[in-house]
DNA sequence: TTGTAATTTTGATATACATCTAATTAGATG
DNA sequence: CATCTAATTAGATGTATATCAAAATTACAA
């Protein structure tokens, strides 16, 4: 489920996002102004610059004031200014997918080439050989030391190619090794 | 015509204001990622995301970089910043109505109510009504001063009603009177 | 060169929505 | 109360566009 804070922001760029009613705040910008007034600036029917304001009060960046059977809109920068903070930032912005299992991709590729314990194939694209690699040197403890021949026999028990994998495991820099022992860095 | 400024802004808020876009961002946000990763994470075809990061690729929201095969897309922060900046000044935000005549306003409610240099009719609504005061008021001079005699017949070439006419401008400051003598102030 | 994987382009479809006219509501005036 | 004006709501229509499947493209690998 997305959050309030995504809903928010989209709710808020959809607003904006129509030349009408970009104009409109335009016009608000330097005056209050009627329904009518904002109408024959725009050269647009009353019905359609009272849709408008609706959508904009709806967020929140106008409000209203009514005079007799005249309403006068006026811009609330405050609002304008608050949401754009928002988008600013990096750790907001990484909340748009919150609502999405963040390893998703991960588990799809370890899907797509293992049967079982089995890898099917070495990925050929990078990005995919990686989380291949990932999960393979989680068969490796943290603190132990491994020969050569270690490190090979449990690859091989995951895929035959396993001076491909002992190697790219090492460019990866998920195995270190110096004179010939292999450890978790 | 509308400025380069305007289309701009307006292009930014067309590219933020759907939600598969605004969760590509945040997926970028903390990230750069493949086009078929990001069409796991959000549960979209392919074709999809390509077409939705070109129009983020568009208003240069994103960037791409080839690795073999794969187009890796990357968030542009920067333009972030300078856009949602543009948008918070008051300033620029006059400008999206600067292709528009200022004063078609006021010129529509003069073309309604005048007839020739013949007021047809007092407007009932204040903001009409101040237009025509203010048309009426600049039948007199800055530096001179009047009578009520003299002030009431220079209203009086445009409308029968001059003494409804004379109190409104002094109400609304646009006359000024002191003991009998009236000026523009 | 032939094949394969990732992306983009094309074409089709369905939905969202900006705009208009006509009808309705709400205040103000005579 | 009847009327007028400004605004909103309802209903209709056309355009824009998000999405997908299928075809075309691109770059790498065998």
């Amino acid at each position: 489920m997305a959050s309030v804070e995504f809903s928010k922001i989209l709710a808020f760029f959809k607003a904006l996002s129509d030349e009408s009613r970009l104009k409109i705040v335009g016009a608000l910008a330097s005056n209050e102004r009627s329904v009518e007034e904002l109408a024959t600036l725009l050269e647009l029917r009353a019905p359609t610059v009272s849709h408008h304001l609706a959508k904009l009060k709806e967020v929140g960046l106008v409000e209203m004031r009514s005079e007799g059977t005249t309403h006068i809109y006026h811009l609330v920068m405050s609002e304008m200014r608050a949401l754009t903070k928002r988008v600013l930032t990096l750790d907001s912005i990484e909340t748009f997918t919150e609502d999405v299992v963040p390893d998703a991709w991960e588990r799809k590729i370890l899907g797509d080439f293992f049967e079982g314990q089995r890898l099917k194939e070495i990925p050929a694209s990078r990005k995919k050989r990686e989380v291949v690699l990932r999960w393979l040197v989680e068969r490796f403890q943290f603190d132990k030391r491994y020969t050569e021949k270690e490190v090979s026999a449990i690859i091989a028990k995951h895929h035959p190619d396993f001076a491909t994998l002992r190697r790219e495991l090492i460019c990866a820099k998920l195995l270190a090794r110096e004179s010939g022992v292999y450890w978790r860095p």
